[in-house]
DNA sequence: CTGAAAGCGCTTACAG
DNA sequence: CTGAAAGCGCTTACAG
């Protein structure tokens, strides 16, 4: 490992004047013709800064965690912690992830964990759109929600915009023709349920459609879901907006049953768009995409923004994403989402 | 944040003897009760070590790195991580994930970020069993690779008995009265098909089954899996073992159009038992988990052990899992994975 | 414009 | 049995 001090030899000046122009402080205060030898011969040694000792000194680790309470077995978890892995190591930050498994003695061994390693920040995600408070042990320490929102209010947080999900949904469907739209939602426990409902009821609004035109059905546990699936089919709807892929596919069952074709006598428009489960999709599902990566790679643009106290918003236009970001001024961030075209949906 | 300092300054010591104390390097050193008082203030004023400057002193981190190539999408990369990361935590070293995304140049620019970092070594996953080669960047550093095995045979791997998977799902099958038992194997790209049709074979060799009563499919990119699910039912089979739920799905679909019901008519044995696909299961599906979790644990505390070059082995009998592991002296393990009951295999 | 020095919080060889 | 001192690789207030 090349240091500042080999560098020093190497260029006769003082460790102070390396690290000083490596930082950038060396400005009007350092002789351009050295500063230039030094950056050179740090170029040609090899040199890259031990974060570990500027860390020891600056009390700043460069090291942001990630929270998670189940990392293990959700399949969005990979996507959030993709796109704060990306978003850190645009600014030379490190990411570092821990699972608590909803357990809050361990989420609080972990977060101790971090700290002791001196993280700048924490991103607090939650594996599906929720309302959370956040732990104590990070009260004192800049944070933002991922996929969630603040019940206090205080913390910045990012999440989907369910409501133009069930806006989205419909108008797609709207616009292909169908004239009597059904939802197929999920227990009202989630806040997805409502909002997305809401943004239902506002296009169906929009269009003028009738309420006797607007089916739907919540889950009930207790019945089972190819039941529901056909009641649905039986209120003669030529569309149907499913709360997610799952749902769907009980719908598709549920069509071919009845000699129904989806993409033709029956359009269908789904969210979270599974790969693990498009080989169950024929034709394929049009399905409308959560913004996993886009929320973990704001939620990490956010938290280095409030870390270096300066905007980090630049980076937002330099990722490639399906759905746009809100720009970093913001506190109570929502996505609006992509509708990922497949073949569920009738051609006009 | 108490530091040595301040203890030391409170038993009137000086710190290296505070240092000693707390790193059991005082044994027979230091007098009892001086150790015992520094003990007692160190517990009292909540002193916890500051892993940085330990780390900038000695050189040792206590932070490992685990590297995957696609955690993001896929479903196994969770568990693996949750197993390595509770490993980490029993002997006090913090795990931090990075994803590649199968770009080489990713992956060495990560690997390079965590060497600054001064992560003590690394742990190296496939997302599925596979044959790999060690980057170039990784050669002089403790590694372990996971959910997968070295081409050079240099550096120790853990993964999943193959074979034994073939074995026990059709030993499960004759157990229930099977006596045409088909195989519905993968492309043979991936090392676990040609694995798990030799265990087929073998539990069949053993239980005197004739060649004849061994149909055996291989999907084909190019035949529909509907079609080759009818074809595997149209020899006859009582029993199937399914290379994954995915396979198993479409053979349920060709059982429930030619009315013959799974649990009775014909049993069922896959591999995977994904959480996420088991509402599509009637009756639920017996299936073979593969040990990610363990293999993350294992993987962990055998990087650990070359790290601290002792044996870690005690952890693995603290853990508790459905397969059981291999002791840490073995350098190309195969851990022999367990079959979860439910409920699509015969009753006697 | 530049350097000597102190210090971040530890560990450990050396000396006693 | 214990301490003073050096040092890990940096940064920065201070002095010139």
């Amino acid at each position: 490992m090349v240091t500042l001090k080999d560098i020093a030899l190497k260029t006769g000046v003082s460790t102070a004047t390396v690290s000083r122009v490596l930082n950038g402080k060396g400005r009007g205060r350092i002789k351009p013709e050295i500063a230039h030898e030094i950056r050179e011969q740090a170029e040609a040694m090899g040199y890259v800064i031990n974060p570990i000792a500027r860390g020891l000194r600056t009390n700043r680790s460069h090291m942001i965690g990630l929270i998670g309470d189940d990392v293990a077995t959700t399949p969005y978890a990979g996507r959030i912690i993709l796109g704060a892995q990306d978003a850190a190591r645009t600014f030379g930050y490190l990411l570092t992830v821990v699972n608590t498994g909803n357990d809050a003695e361990l989420e609080r061994q972990q977060i101790d964990m971090l700290r002791r390693y001196g993280v700048d920040g924490f991103l607090y995600a939650a594996m599906y759109d929720r309302v959370m408070t956040l732990p104590d042990a990070l009260d004192d320490c800049p944070t933002v929600m991922v996929d969630a929102e603040d019940k206090d209010g205080q913390c910045p947080s990012i999440g989907p915009d369910e409501q133009g999900i069930g806006e989205d949904a419909v108008a797609r469907l709207l616009a292909a023709g169908c004239r009597r739209i059904a939802y197929y939602g999920s227990p009202p426990t989630v806040i997805a349920q409502p909002r997305r409902l809401a943004g239902y009821h506002a296009a169906l609004d929009r269009a003028g459609i009738a309420s006797d035109d607007r089916p739907v059905f919540d889950p009930d546990e207790k019945v089972d879901a190819d039941m529901q699936a056909e009641a649905l089919l039986d209120t003669g709807a030529d569309g149907v907006f499913c709360f997610n892929d799952v749902r769907a596919r009980f719908i598709y069952e549920a069509a071919v049953r009845r000699g129904l074709r989806i993409g033709r006598d029956l359009s269908v428009v789904s969210v979270d768009n599974f790969e693990l489960l498009s080989v169950f999709f024929e034709p394929r599902l049009t399905s409308i995409e959560l913004p996993h990566y886009e929320m973990g790679y704001w939620g990490a643009c956010k938290l280095i923004s409030m870390i270096e106290g300066r905007d980090m918003g630049g980076a937002l236009d330099a990722v490639e994403t399906r759905a746009v970001l809100p720009d970093l001024s913001v506190d109570r961030g929502r996505i609006r989402c992509a509708v990922v075209e497949k073949e569920s949906v009738a051609v006009r």
